[in-house]
DNA sequence: CAGTGGTCTAGACCACGAA
DNA sequence: TCGTGGTCTAGACCACTGT
């Protein structure tokens, strides 16, 4: 009993799908060309091109320009745990630029500086096997910031690790999260596409003087995050507050 | 000193943005047919409706089937607070549907019960103004749902409020958030295209006895939405666990 | 019924990647 | 250069909404 489907390209997009979820399509496999799946489904090259955009959009299929369209190696699911945990699993690999900054607007509200103040950028990428996994920028107040480049190699996660030897005492994690399509370059760093929805976490820590010392913009793409927060009520405080 | 523009598509929708965003056109007006502006553009109809949908995907046009595209009336930007906390700001109306069921598979995981045991669900659709702003569905073992439909009005955030008088004790909220793309029903319900992102936090609350009272499926369309995190840190309790 | 959006066609031409 | 995807055209025909 199969259910009606509303228009072609869902009914290729179902066909291709299960190709590839089936491993008939093997991941980082190229497909046909266009113009040959056109043809197989006889349908028009929009058409086709419109049946793909859906299975790109839920990260199944990566198109590179000039060369074609490929299975998604599907990259393993990551949890991010909110309020400074470290995760459980095994964390990836992650490459990290240093770069060095004034801060701006949005980051000088979020850090709590005056605009121009010195800040230390960490533009954290993570990889599984040869793909981006996710995205983390990482800003610290400049003293705050050691000059040696971090070792630390976790996914994006790396609270207080970046940070000087005598770690500030964290008194405060804020986290607040919403979802969005990625900017351009995002979706070029990542090579997601643009319809794929991203998990945007904005992080601030705050040490026990009341001192932000750390803003964090997590860029995590849909097909592999999500975002889990834990949180415990003693019996005692467990009351509504204004 | 514009921005060279990739696409005319683009350069269309850029243009119809400013207009709804500069207000010249109104919320809720509907915009001119789309045969009328592709020929104001000196476009195709397909590169006009590009352009539209890309506005669609960002929550500031709607299109009806047989009326017309309209400017989106834009909604207030709510924060959902995790952690079982209730919301600062006021609270929109909801109206809520109540159903029997009984325990399927994901959801008789999340809520640890034998498949086919008794749950009563809570349908809460919260309005602003005339349009849906967000969904949210609550499963809550029957024996721990009243019978009258609960008068509590919030936006979608009534963590025990829907559950029998004597409110057994909250000890663990675990919330966990990822991003996607709604489904047709979602997007039917919430009245958004089904390329607008949504924010879904699935919340499983447990009492202190370690019974789950609640699973809830939060459904917050992107462009509305967002979800706030915050964690204290005792100084005695900050090391990272493993 | 007329007007609207939804889907699709069969091409054209451009931009990118690899040889 | 050739094959690939990226963008666009100028229609056709269907489905939905209101009169």
């Amino acid at each position: 009993m199969t259910v009606a489907v509303a228009s072609r390209r869902h009914a290729i997009a179902d066909d291709l799908r299960s190709q590839i979820t089936a491993g008939r399509i093997k991941p980082g496999e190229r497909l046909l060309s266009e113009a040959r799946l056109a043809a197989h489904y006889a349908v028009s090259t929009p058409t086709l091109r419109n049946a793909l955009a859906l299975l790109q959009a839920e990260g199944l299929v990566e198109k590179i320009h000039g060369k074609g369209n490929y299975a998604r190696q599907p990259l393993s699911r990551k949890t991010y745990f909110g309020g400074g945990h470290t995760p459980a699993s095994t964390p990836l690999p992650v490459s990290i630029r240093t770069k060095r900054l004034q801060a701006r607007g949005h980051l000088a509200t979020l850090l709590r500086v005056a605009a121009g103040s010195p800040l230390t950028e960490f533009l954290c990428l993570s990889h599984e096997g040869r793909s981006p996994h996710s995205l983390a920028r990482i800003y610290v107040p400049r003293d705050l910031a050691t000059a040696a480049t971090p070792s630390a190699s976790c996914w994006p996660q790396e609270v207080a690790s970046l940070l000087a030897e005598p770690v500030p005492q964290l008194a405060k994690v804020e986290e607040s999260i919403h979802a969005r399509l990625p900017t351009s370059s995002e979706a070029a760093t990542l090579r997601i596409s643009p319809t794929l929805a991203i998990l945007a976490i904005t992080r601030v820590a705050t040490d026990t003087n009341g001192r932000e010392i750390e803003a964090a913009l997590l860029t995590l793409p849909a097909d592999r995050a999500e975002a889990t927060f834990t949180t415990k009520h003693t019996t005692a405080e467990r009351r509504p507050e204004g």
